[in-house]
DNA sequence: GTGAAAGCGCTAACAG
DNA sequence: CTGTTAGCGCTTTCAC
């Protein structure tokens, strides 16, 4: 018989050494009840002496349950994502999950490639917060057999499970906002066309430019970064007819739009007022002082985890789960000014 | 028997399809050489049919290799995280690897919680990116059985495997910046006492500052966050004897001090310049324009994969594996004015 | 209360 | 080239 040391203990070796069975020590990890008070001691003693950690492969590959659950986001450098990233891990540890992220790049690709190794992974949830054009891809792949939320976009399907913030009525707010300030010349830095959050923020912007009787004919299909800001403004700016109030499809964007007015010597917003989407957290900076549309992500994170968690249990639920939450305008310095007119429904938190 | 239908097929399930035996399967799964050209294209095609993916909880089991690294971060929120972690993630996607990211938001208590639960995971390595003073626990926890690098900070411990940066290095040429612009009463905003990182940029700070024959009395010990920097920055301004010139200790930090500037109505950097550590994205954004140091995050993140990797194999190094990469100074308007001597060794990308 | 035995899905010798 | 046989570390009946 072989002693190997430092090899992490197995049940087996915590069994041997308190002088007991593998299904008592079993138990006693389990918190079981079925065990005396002395044995459990004894064990426990075990455990710690050894620093016995129960491995949850084992465990996986019994129980058909991984723990884990899965965050696709589309780039973890955008500043929206670890916001959400970080209140999807919270809630999930809190239910005693473990996530894997993963950055899509919105790749239709990157994401297959991405499922097929959460899936072997062996995964129990997916919560599906990137943007691309992969939804029937990630519903085929998973093919019903693993619970699916998709969040931060809404998904086509009728019966897919997601949790959203209303997109179009956010951009509407931002619109009528830049309407009332006696705003006519509005532009608008849309995002990729493959991203429905990005075209329902379209939708919105344009149902406020009609109703207002303008044109929404200052619309620009770009990237969710900066540098796509920037490019989009600077043309607008340094154009004929220059817009008096740009909003962009989120904060990075208008960001870049933002450089791309001070560049010019333009003032913000004076000469040009500005509006995001997100309300990332440098938006409320005094340097910036961004006005946005907050999609609460904290709430938005942690209610994914919890719709998938309901997913997860059986029986499963036989509707699906849809939520939409309401969007809230913050207004700050970009497109204040002393004509402004606040409107009551924004004012709230 | 029961024939059941939608569950996710195993490989046995594939055999018996395919009318081969599981070792079959198996060697087609792996690529391995000896099948016949005939049979593996039979087992191919039953695996695409029935939408087969291995088992990587089972395959972990057996290997005892889960093929899952632990990233451990202060914050995912600090813009410095996201940028390290998709470097990670990139690099471990390369080999093959998933990654289990965790905040621990500098708590000893927190830390050792995630450990625990990473351990159980069955996870092949960690990069522990986090600062906080939990050095002794992770290195207890794991009791040498799972392969450790440090990132971001540089452990005490002279036996442990490390990629950082030149924190020190950093911090002076951030100091050294400053006298030559003639500065001649600086402040150091500090992040706490806990993070050895923190700890390394203010001995270099006041390293330059004794050797320059100036105070070194304008030091806070503070959060890493923005709040810190606004709060201490503010004290230091609206009081006596202001300082010239701000260094914080990360960019955050330092844009906290931007702001208590600008509300408190100064001009930067012409009554009082700012520089920070990090260089984050936003630092180079036009709306910004913070003068600040590098680590190179994607590199450091990258190498922290590759070190873990040669960590992993077997054998493994007798010789701690130990890497400081050089930072590198980038100039920007927050420090720049008419008079600024460029250091030749800086203009390096 | 506690132990023995079967098996989760796979890999790795070892036979043929 | 292909199949058979042990387990990997655990949970889970089912006995005692």
């Amino acid at each position: 018989v072989m002693a190997r040391q430092s090899k992490t203990p197995t049940i087996a070796d915590v069994a041997t050494a308190a002088g007991v069975s593998i299904s008592t020590v079993s138990r006693v990890v389990r918190d079981h009840t079925d065990v005396s008070a002395p044995t459990r001691a004894v064990v426990l003693a075990a455990i710690d002496r050894m620093g016995y950690h129960p491995s949850s492969i084992a465990r996986a590959l019994v129980s058909g349950r991984s723990q884990t659950i899965g965050l696709l986001v589309s780039d973890i450098t955008n500043p929206f994502y670890p916001q959400l990233a970080k209140s999807v891990e919270r809630e999930a540890a809190r239910h005693g999950y473990r996530v894997i992220m993963s950055n899509t790049d919105d790749s239709v690709e990157e994401t297959k490639e991405l499922l097929s190794r959460l899936i072997a992974h062996g995964i129990d949830g997916i919560v599906h917060a990137s943007v691309g054009v992969d939804e029937e891809l990630v519903r085929d792949s998973l093919e019903e057999r693993i619970p699916l939320v998709f969040t931060n976009r809404r998904p086509q399907s009728t019966t897919a499970n997601f949790v959203v913030a209303d997109n179009e009525l956010g951009a509407r707010r931002l619109a009528q906002h830049m309407v009332q300030l006696g705003h006519r010349r509005l532009g608008f830095i849309g995002g990729p066309a493959f991203a429905a959050n990005a075209q329902e923020r379209l939708r919105g912007f344009r149902s406020v430019m009609s109703d207002s009787g303008l044109d929404s004919d200052l619309v620009a299909e770009a990237g969710f970064d900066i540098e796509s800001g920037r490019q989009v403004a600077r043309q607008w700016l340094i154009g004929p007819n220059r817009p008096s109030a740009i909003i962009g499809v989120n904060d990075l964007v208008t960001l870049g739009a933002m450089e791309a007015a001070l560049e010019i010597g333009l003032r913000i917003p004076a000469d040009v007022a500005m509006a995001g989407f997100d309300d990332i957290q440098l938006a409320s900076s005094t340097l910036i002082g961004l006005t946005s549309v907050s999609q609460h992500i904290d709430r938005m994170g942690q209610r994914a985890v919890q719709v998938l968690l309901e997913l997860m249990e059986e029986p499963a639920p036989d509707e699906p789960i849809q939520e939409i939450l309401l969007p809230t305008l913050r207004i700050r310095r970009s497109t204040e000014s002393t004509e402004v007119v606040r409107l009551t429904e924004t004012s709230g938190g």
